[in-house]
DNA sequence: TGCGTGACGGTTGAG
DNA sequence: CCCTCAACCGTCACG
């Protein structure tokens, strides 16, 4: 997967299977929904699926975010250190304890809930394996006690916990709760963190470092897990917010609308950071009529290294950060409370605000 | 015609 | 290092 070189869907646009589209164009879709635009126009005009317009949009008014969801990787394991901790002091208060009895007791503890709470046989597994020998001190247990929150629900430490991964500084924009995320699960240590490099030095390589750099400069921010796409992370723990509305870079966002719209007063920007091969799959050229055209910006892996070494401009070009990402603090999964985002009226203040844009209507 | 939904083939990354 | 698995993706087709 190095080169990934679209596909073509029905309308022309070009896409990568399995990719999720740039956040250009996700924001781009958000905007012109907040505009009162159709979906089917804006379907029709970013070339992209309905489904994948309905989707976007369904998206975003349940959580508040035009970011993808995190690919790949595991869920995180529910048999935490203090989970076990917790498991090991029942088994050694009431040895004759069943494994259903301590299920019920991590429930009633409080320790997990239900989302989290280790199965019966997991728990049996534990206390096979972990505990069967009390005299041992548990490795995790005194090793990485601290990154057990073992009460935190779910959702509070998977994936779609990144809204404020974009800049410190605007990791509470007004009217934006932010409930801090914080990861729950161990992983502090990035190569930003630990080298003291500035996100966006990393992101500037991101071409041919990508695999290294999804591990680096999400998480290199806030200590967020390198899990989310890397792309989205990147670009959110890269940007300062020079000109953050509600926590959106203008300019990283203007930059990215590039892709959307060539022919718009956006069209300056450009960035030779704008995508990596892997992350963004440097696509989408062309007008928003003409996303697809690979017309003036090839299909080609844009690498930022390669075309630009040493540059540190441009890869606020890059992404859109994710500011749209989480107006409000919302997980996704499955026990996501209603969402409550805010209102339509202002999620088009925000969109106005932060873009300033005069939206063409729909072209179709 | 517009749109929600699910199947599908794909990518990704933790374990 | 490779594999597995479960998450996600966008497209497509159907209703």
């Amino acid at each position: 997967m190095e080169q990934t070189y679209g596909e073509v869907n029905q309308l022309g646009g070009v896409f990568v299977n399995g990719r999720p589209l740039p956040n250009a164009i996700r924001l781009r879709i958000v905007e012109l929904a907040q505009l009162g635009i159709r979906p089917c126009d804006i379907s029709r005009q970013l070339r992209v699926s309905h489904g994948c317009v309905s989707k976007i949009l369904a998206r975003y008014n349940e959580t508040g975010s035009i970011l993808p969801g995190a690919i790949g990787g595991s869920k995180p394991r529910v048999t935490t250190p203090n989970v076990v901790k917790n498991i090991r002091e029942y088994k050694q208060n009431d040895p004759g304890i069943f494994a259903w009895e301590i299920r019920d007791r991590l429930l009633a503890d409080g320790v997990c809930d239900k989302y989290n709470v280790p199965s019966v046989s997991s728990i049996s597994r534990i206390l096979r394996n972990k505990i069967g020998n009390l005299s041992q001190p548990n490795q995790y247990e005194s090793s990485k006690q601290a990154s057990a929150q073992a009460g935190l629900p779910y959702n509070h430490i998977y994936p779609y916990s990144y809204p404020n991964t974009m800049s410190p500084k605007m990791s509470s924009p007004p009217g934006v709760p932010v409930t801090s995320i914080s990861r729950a699960w161990p992983s502090p240590h990035t190569v930003s963190n630990i080298l003291g490099i500035p996100n966006h030095f990393l992101l500037c390589e991101k071409s041919e470092a990508s695999a290294s750099l999804r591990h680096t400069s999400i998480a290199g921010a806030e200590g967020y897990p390198p899990k989310m796409e890397e792309w989205s992370s990147v670009n959110r723990a890269a940007f300062p917010a020079a000109h953050a509305v509600n926590g959106i870079d203008k300019s990283a966002i203007d930059a990215d609308i590039k892709y959307a719209q060539p022919s718009s007063t956006l069209s300056s920007y450009v960035s030779a950071c704008a995508y990596s091969p892997t992350n963004q799959y440097g696509v989408y050229s062309g007008s928003a009529g003409g996303y697809v055209a690979p017309g003036h910006h090839h299909w080609q892996p844009q690498s930022p290294a390669l075309s630009h070494p040493g540059s540190g401009m441009g890869m606020h070009a890059g992404e859109i950060h994710s500011p749209m990402a989480f107006k409000h603090q919302q997980t996704r999964e499955g026990d996501r409370k209603p969402p409550s985002p805010l209102s339509k009226q202002q999620q088009h203040e925000d969109l106005n605000n932060v873009h300033g844009l005069s939206l063409p209507t729909s072209s179709s």
